[in-house]
DNA sequence: TTTAATGCAAAAGATTTGCAACATG
DNA sequence: CATGTTGCAAATCTTTTGCATTAAA
């Protein structure tokens, strides 16, 4: 549940060194609500920070989180579970499959494997709860956004 | 993009069986409904669902549409992408690592392995763009949850 | 000081719910 | 025909935005 304490203290230096980098201000809020994030393992969403960030700041609000959640997501310093910023999406494929997920537009793709379907798990994964799918999640970026980005040989 | 005419019946039949079997009752707005989820292998969102459906059956509504996705989901004949109902959950590890999610209270837990790290994708995922994570997602039922369901053996 | 960031309140968006009318088994 | 299901409208919940004030560099 708790991370390190040495990992948290990291994990703070590499966020101050980011944000200086990037020339973004390292205000208090900034420090407390990604200092939350950093120090547990249960990866909270957004209220969940608010109202832990609120012990140690009564006066942060909401919306700052959320901006300042996204803003951590940018600079590469969290990540989302799941495809970020996305709806629920529902799947018709009972069958054993992995998907590839564009983290730009949301394209997303099924395919098989057997070899990924026989993944052993780690013991330590059993000792969680009882175990009902396993599969693989790729992230990346769909052909379509790699060329919309190039840069246009020709105008 | 498009699922076989073949499997799309099959998904059909299987559909029908368990709504019958379940004793829910085989609406047309359901059928259409399911249809257009297992027609497109495209993982749509409830409102796109709703607008595909809406070309079929115009007088369907949205509620309809999220009240029967969530009910096949309940039923197992669709799941869903990232773990159900939850919000967008944030996440400061950067390192390598897995997760274990409990399906019903949203439990995550982070693993690692060097095993799962070292997977090798089959070549029709490179040609969907390009990688940048790779991750497995466990879904299960975790310890406190299976306890919780367990009838009481005294009370 | 200068400019970016915050908090507030309001807007926008997404999802759910109560209920009368309706369709299925 | 009895009951579960739908569509509508309204409610609720979540997330985002505009703007005046405040704080970081």
């Amino acid at each position: 549940m708790k991370t390190e304490k040495r990992e948290v203290e990291e994990r703070m230096t590499h966020f101050e060194t980011v944000l200086r980098r990037e020339g973004v201000k390292l205000t208090h809020q900034r420090m407390e609500i990604f200092r939350e994030v950093a120090r547990t393992g249960d990866h909270p969403d957004a209220e969940q920070v608010f109202q832990r960030v609120r012990k140690h700041l009564p006066t942060v609000s909401l919306d700052t989180v959320y901006r300042t959640l996204w803003l951590l997501n940018d600079l590469g310093l969290v990540t989302t579970l799941g495809s970020s910023r996305e709806r629920t999406r529902f799947d018709a494929n009972l069958s054993s499959h992995h998907h590839f997920v564009c983290e730009q537009c949301g394209f997303t793709r099924d395919f098989y494997s057997t070899e990924l379907d026989k993944i052993q798990l780690p013991d330590s994964v059993d000792s969680l709860g009882e175990i009902e799918a396993t599969h693989v999640e790729v992230r990346g970026v769909c052909r379509n956004c790699v060329e919309n980005q190039k840069p246009k040989t020709q105008s």
